[in-house]
DNA sequence: ATCCCGAGGG
DNA sequence: CCCTCTGGAT
């Protein structure tokens, strides 16, 4: 994709959707801090489902702990990968005291030192809580940057390289949500709509969409 | 490269 | 049935 197009691009999310935001459900910074660690293979919809209950009982790192590993499992348990993930949930909290006074840090370093938290969590957390310029590379984006041609690359770690070169400043604080949800809904995994995407005319794949490449489940 | 791991969609 | 869902740790 030209680096014109990829400007039309972005031109027209931000004119579709000026404010986008994130559909997990928080009432504080922690609370998306956990929220993003228990989206990790699962849906928002599946996670803002277990986390209503969740947080009803856990708002906060002190209350997560009280309530404990094996009534994190109780209410998460609709939720993928849940033991894991309710092991470093009640860890994280725990450093979170220990190490930060029980808020979340603005630092990608301490962040990813959390149990639970990788690159992709902390850049998530950096860009919506602290709104910093970071490119999360989760399932959707990867796909969907190779797909259209926005930003290739064989791994996340260059697709989040070539994506911060390539998309313009002005879009960047607000370029991973567009993205995120312009991969959920419209660019999806098996059966792109390519026939309501906004962006069809720049794509490196339109017109090749509903004929994948033999041995390519995800074609080009 | 492998494991973790439930719900929803096709 | 198989694939996908805002991955991370080993």
């Amino acid at each position: 994709m030209s680096k014109a197009a990829i400007a039309e691009m972005f031109a027209r999310f931000q004119a579709a959707n000026p404010n986008p935001e994130t559909e997990l459900e928080y009432a504080s910074p922690y609370q998306l801090l956990v929220a993003v660690v228990l989206s990790a293979q699962a849906t928002d919809k599946g996670v803002n489902i277990a986390t209503r209950k969740l947080f009803a009982e856990a708002p906060t790192p002190e209350a997560m702990i009280t309530l404990g590993e094996a009534g994190v499992t109780e209410h998460i348990k609709t939720i993928g990968l849940f033991r894991n993930k309710a092991k470093n949930v009640v860890a994280l909290s725990y450093l979170l005291l220990e190490r930060h006074g029980g808020e979340v840090p603005a630092d990608r370093d301490a962040l990813t030192a959390l149990p639970g938290v990788g690159r992709k969590t902390a850049n998530v957390v950096l860009n919506t809580i602290f709104r910093q310029p970071t490119m999360a590379v989760d399932t959707h984006i990867f796909r969907l940057a190779n797909r259209t041609g926005l930003a290739a690359g064989k791994d996340v770690d260059a697709v989040e390289a070539a994506l911060l070169r390539r998309v313009p400043k002005p879009y960047l604080l607000d370029a991973h949500h567009w993205l995120i949800l312009h991969g959920r809904y419209v660019c999806t995994a098996r059966k792109p709509a390519c026939d309501r995407c906004l962006v069809r005319d720049l794509c490196n794949s339109r017109d090749k969409t509903d004929l994948p490449p033999p041995g390519s489940p995800d074609h080009v």
